[in-house]
DNA sequence: CTAGGGTTAG
């Protein structure tokens, strides 16, 4: 009869797993009867059961159990219909998956590591170097469990079959360290696959192993059967590492939680209702005990069962950092991570758990609020700050009349305990958190935290060179965003002060040998100062950023160990870069006096101050001339990308420098800038810069056949470097094609169809290639027959490039599918060219604006139409 | 459960 129940439990299992969207679990109730449980997944807290019966009816109807777990789920998920969408069906490694991996690929072993301990080593070793077949399972008594080859142990095998051999092995057959450390190797790397797919196996493993202890309990054995914390927990660091990029991610690991705290009360149920079972039909088998307990040889594993899965603070802080990820899609998910933090502190309080939340558990809380983007973050992130603080105090009371002893701040190893202890870190994070804001008043009570820091004299609290580049780059971002240019000279100056204070308390502790100082020389808050002027937009900003730079170049203390790296120069040259596109600028020279410079350095006699350029200062340099308005900025381009090349070949680069698609673009940017009729009659102009023979034969090429050899070259990588064109890439050579080719003619149709379809076999058509594509199409039946639009779509109701096929767009990036809707597609468009259009448009729209019309930065110009601030 | 925080290009 069990093993009917049993499998008809499997069965049901599975059913539900093909479902995908239900989050199954199991239980006994009071009368022993078995009933399974599920989960509609936009609703967690909501529990569907059913008695095992129902299960057993279903399984034998097949196919028709889907229809009826369809319906039930369909019920509850009104709400959220895409959510579920997102989760059916899919391939094994879809597109986005890809993608997801891609960009967290630093992501690796060593985080994990935080819950790995040394102690199951041995572990590892007896589990792995036991016999591959099932020798002992959880009650040690399993003869009749048929022989398994524990496929899942075997790292080379493929993961899915690895999974799926663990989620359908027998019930009953799962070795104890299966569970305890196979099925958590399995869900870390299923984890790892940073997939929707990977999560439904972890998911899957993690059900399994509810459904085994189901299994094993009902047959009263002892001790009780228990899924430890770490399966659940490792599911929910999975979660977490997608929290950024999936909306609903942190919800799963509510789920979790939800599930581990409802096993958890499980457990305690079950063990109760077996210790009273045992005491009931079998009293005199152990003559000297009645007491399973105390019969139990393992008396560690019985402790094991009492607190199974029980969450604990490091359970609750991999919650938090799910949060604080979640956090940068909306605040919402910060302020949720606050009140887990009360959470934590009252199931501690109410029903000792070991949920007191710790440094890290603040931290975490802190970080979520730096990293959204909301006016309130910074005073909600104080104000965490603050009541850790009183934590702390009231904690320093508490440990000493509890160990009639100090908490000794300064080497915490002596203490017996950790407690909360708010320190640099806590406090960079509120700083960044005023960065958010735009509040006025904002950046000021950063920097009061950071005086804070600096007058500091609790040694768990000194400030660093974190702590100064942070604030600095509050002001950085109150520099860019300010709509005056005054005011945005103002905060940019504030900046470059914080620097110099930062120096200043460098020096003053440079002679302090007491070594409690963290502050260590470092370049990073003079590169945020520089940028923080250069991002000023003003007419003296580039002059100010080579003025700094200079002073730092030059001094001369042989005490101060700090000077100009490669991202120092750079960031003075792309402020060059940025006043470049004014017309009659010096710019663009004045880049590329200081690459000249850079390559000098790189030869400087003192290893010190040697200093090298990268790809970047190249790329910044081109940029330059490409922005600006000289009639020569292609040819200036392309001798620059020329000379980068060479460079390359000669591998002056570091090695770990990869070229990229970026500086081939640049060259297209400059191309599609600059105006055909201008440069037809430059065409003829004799070389004004006096290069060699070669050099003079690529720069009297037509800017478009430089553009077109550009591509190829990228395209084949005739270069040898890996390089690929990327989206940016086929968008510019598209805008090329449109600002080069007259609109009616074959070569415009044959141009056209070659690159949009080299972006398609690219996976690269991205919401730029769309729009560059529009523009470049003489019509819109054109366009509708390259995009192959179903009847009735066109691409001005389109939203996303998601609409296409799924091999177009393999590779676009998430931030470049959404398609920016435009009015004008072609209505406007007969004669004009799209590159002189929006410099019209633009023209106009800062015409009607006040300030500063030549150097107001886009996002300030935004703004300023928002009238979002006023100062 | 020592992690949690900082800088440059199309």
């Amino acid at each position: 009869m069990k093993a009917v129940a049993a499998s008809s439990e499997l069965g049901a299992r599975r059913i539900i797993s093909r479902q995908q969207s239900l989050f199954l679990s199991k239980r006994c109730n009071a009368t022993g009867e078995t009933s399974i449980s599920f989960r509609p997944r936009p609703y967690p807290s909501t529990l569907v059961t059913y008695p095992v019966s129902h299960w057993q009816r279903n399984i034998t109807a097949g196919f028709h159990t889907c229809r009826v777990l369809s319906e039930t789920e369909n019920k509850f998920r009104n709400g959220d219909p895409s959510e579920l969408q997102s989760n059916i069906s899919r391939p094994l490694i879809t597109a986005e998956d890809e993608q997801l991996r891609k960009e967290d690929d630093d992501d690796d072993d060593d985080r994990y590591g935080r819950f790995d301990d040394d102690e199951n080593d041995d572990l590892w070793k007896e589990y792995y170097n036991s016999d591959q077949h099932v020798t002992k399972s959880w009650n040690d008594d399993s003869s009749d469990v048929s022989l398994t080859k524990r496929l899942w142990l075997d790292p080379k095998s493929p993961l899915k079959e690895r999974v799926n051999r663990f989620v359908n092995s027998p019930l009953g057959s799962l070795h104890h360290l299966d569970i305890k450390i196979g099925s958590i190797d399995l869900i870390k790397q299923c984890g790892k696959l940073h997939s929707f797919q990977g999560m439904k196996y972890a998911q899957d493993i993690l059900d399994r192993l509810i459904e085994e202890k189901r299994h094993v309990n009902a047959n009263n054995t002892w001790p009780v059967m228990v899924v430890p914390d770490r399966p659940f927990q490792y599911v929910m660091y999975s979660w977490a590492n997608l929290c950024r990029r999936v909306p609903f991610a942190s919800q799963r690991m509510r789920e979790v939680l939800d599930i581990m705290i409802q096993e958890n009360a499980d457990d305690k149920e079950t063990k109760e209702r077996i210790l009273k079972e045992r005491s009931k039909s079998a009293p005199d088998d152990d003559t000297d005990n009645q007491n399973p307990i105390l019969t139990s040889e393992d008396t560690t594993e019985d402790l094991f069962a009492d607190i199974s899965c029980q969450p604990t603070v490091s359970t609750y802080n991999t919650l938090l950092q799910g949060l604080s990820q979640a956090a940068m899609r909306s605040i919402q998910s910060a302020i949720e991570a606050e009140e887990v933090l009360s959470v934590m502190e009252k199931m501690h309080r109410n029903r000792g758990w070991h949920t007191k939340p710790n440094t890290r558990s603040y931290s975490l809380v802190l970080n979520a609020y730096a990293k959204c983007r909301h006016d309130s973050a910074g005073e909600r992130a104080e104000k965490v700050l603050r009541d850790m603080i009183q934590r702390h105090e009231q904690d320093i009371e508490a440990y000493r009349t509890e160990y009639q002893e100090d908490y000794d701040l300064q080497t915490m190893d002596n203490n017996r305990r950790r407690i909360v202890t708010p320190d640099v870190v806590a406090y960079t994070s509120v700083i960044q958190a005023y960065g958010n804001s735009q509040k006025p008043g904002s950046a000021e009570k950063a920097l009061a935290l950071l005086s804070e820091l600096i007058h500091s004299d609790n040694p768990a609290v000194q400030v660093d060179a974190f702590a100064f580049a942070n604030t600095i780059n509050v002001y950085s971002k109150m520099a860019a965003k300010k709509a005056s240019p005054e005011s945005r000279n103002q905060a940019a100056m504030r900046a470059e002060k914080i620097w110099w204070l930062y120096v200043e308390e460098l020096e003053k502790r440079m002679g302090d040998e007491s070594g409690q100082s963290n502050l260590e020389a470092s370049i990073v808050p003079f590169n945020a100062a520089l940028k923080a002027i250069a991002a000023s937009f003003t007419k003296q900003s580039p002059h100010q950023t080579e003025e700094l730079l200079f002073k730092l170049l030059e001094q001369n203390n042989p005490n101060f160990h700090i000077y100009p790296d490669t991202i120092s120069f750079n960031t003075v040259m792309q402020a060059w870069a940025n006043a470049s596109k004014v017309e009659t600028s010096t710019g663009p020279e004045r880049a590329e006096d200081l690459l000249k410079l850079l390559k000098t350095s790189a030869l400087d006699d003192d290893p010190s101050r040697r200093v090298h350029p990268n790809v970047q200062s190249y790329v910044i340099v081109m940029n330059a001339y490409a922005v600006s308005r000289r009639t020569d900025s292609v040819a200036q381009v392309h001798r620059l990308l020329t000379e980068l090349l060479g460079e390359a070949r000669e591998r002056l680069f570091k090695e770990d420098e990869i070229i990229n698609a970026v500086p081939f673009t640049v060259l297209l940017k400059a191309v599609a800038k600059s105006n055909k009729k201008e440069n037809d009659n430059e065409a003829a102009a004799e070389d004004p810069f006096g290069v060699g023979m070669d050099e003079r034969d690529k720069l009297s090429m037509d800017p478009y056949s430089v553009a077109f050899q550009t591509y190829s070259e990228m395209k084949f990588d005739v270069h040898g470097l890996g390089v690929q064109p990327d989206h940016f890439a086929f968008a510019a050579m598209l805008d090329v094609i449109a600002v080069h080719t007259d609109m009616d003619s074959v070569e415009r149709r044959q141009r056209v169809n070659e690159v949009f379809e080299d972006a398609c076999q690219a996976g690269q058509v991205s919401s730029l290639v769309v729009r560059s594509l529009q523009s470049a199409c003489p019509n819109e039946a054109f366009l509708n027959e390259l995009l192959q639009l179903p009847r009735g779509e066109s691409v001005t109701s389109m939203e996303t490039v998601n609409v296409f096929q799924r091999q177009w767009t393999r590779f676009v990036p998430p931030q470049f599918r959404r398609v920016t809707k435009r009015k004008d597609s072609f209505l406007a468009k007969t004669s004009s060219k799209p590159f002189q259009r929006s410099k019209d448009r633009g023209e106009n729209r800062n015409g009607n604006k006040h300030i500063d019309n030549e150097r107001m930065p886009r996002k300030v110009k935004q703004a300023a139409k928002n009238k979002d601030f006023i100062f």
